[in-house]
DNA sequence: TGTTATACCATGATATCCCATAATTACCCA
DNA sequence: TGGGTAATTATGGGATATCATGGTATAACA
């Protein structure tokens, strides 16, 4: 499978209309659709977006979960009650709803962030601060790990 | 597995071009690809890349970890949306993106060093501060080393 | 009828393709 | 071994295609 891979950061016109970057069109392409699946981020304050493969792995992962618990509730309502469908057009641009851009709290600018099977959309300056995170994160992974590898 | 071997200084043209050493291409052919996989380093004002084996490598790290978690999020934000293919057009060029030029501090000149299964891209100057600093630690470590040699 | 959404077209910027050239390197054969 | 010829390489430039983005017109709708 291809991924989604690198950033891009596009502009959102007076009709709501934002370009998805062509790079990630072309692995949605692979992956059959001219829609893309979205939903609010569990963990951020962020838009959660991909391809069939992706709306078909989170099925999986739900059928997976005892049908009657809490957690298959909470996570359906969570994943499912907010996810949508969002149809590309003929330029290769969608519209977010408006729960979706109050989640990421979007003005006129995203920053579309792929992170593999699955891509992010963010309003610019909250993923500058979330990216300053997520490379410290890296660093202490991987100390961590070269220091296993010294210990041992 | 051939090797990225030996050190190549080429120039970046006014579109933004600049050749992969013959080398290097030779190297990336046996590894299938018409791309480059890239990202800043870590630790250095550089730019990693390679072929597709160093891109698995990247991928394997991903897999370990679980895949709606948020740790994998962060994770992958730093790895994966900081990531890029660049393609080798067919005189073998590519095009720095933005973010990995203003990384490496790069102007209109590279220098592409071979590190065995991967190589970086410096900007020449920067590249030379770092291997007078590099050449120091080798024969303080050195240094240590006989030290403790003479002890034993 | 006013309003919103959808399809279609226009444009500047950028990337991609294709060809040219000069310099270097590999090759061959007397 | 030497000297000439042919490939390879890095680099430049023009032409073409793609992309993001803005706008207009048409259709659905309430």
């Amino acid at each position: 499978m291809q991924l989604f891979l690198s950033k891009f950061r596009n502009k959102i016109d007076n009709k709501g209309r934002v370009s998805i970057p062509a790079q990630f069109r072309n692995v949605l392409l692979k992956d059959n659709s001219q829609k893309i699946f979205c939903y609010p981020s569990l963990d951020a304050e962020a838009i959660d977006a991909g391809g069939e493969n992706l709306a078909s792995n989170i099925y999986e992962l739900m059928d997976n979960l005892d049908p009657y618990s809490d957690e298959r509730d909470i996570l359906s309502t969570a994943l499912f009650g907010l996810s949508e469908e969002l149809k590309i057009d003929n330029d290769g641009r969608v519209i977010l709803s408006k729960p979706l851009i109050d989640h990421a709290h979007i003005n006129d600018e995203v920053i579309f962030v792929g992170l593999g099977e699955k891509f992010q959309i963010w309003e610019p300056n909250r993923f500058d601060a979330y990216l300053i995170e997520a490379q410290k994160k890296v660093k202490e992974q991987r100390s961590l790990l070269s220091k296993r590898n010294v210990g041992n």
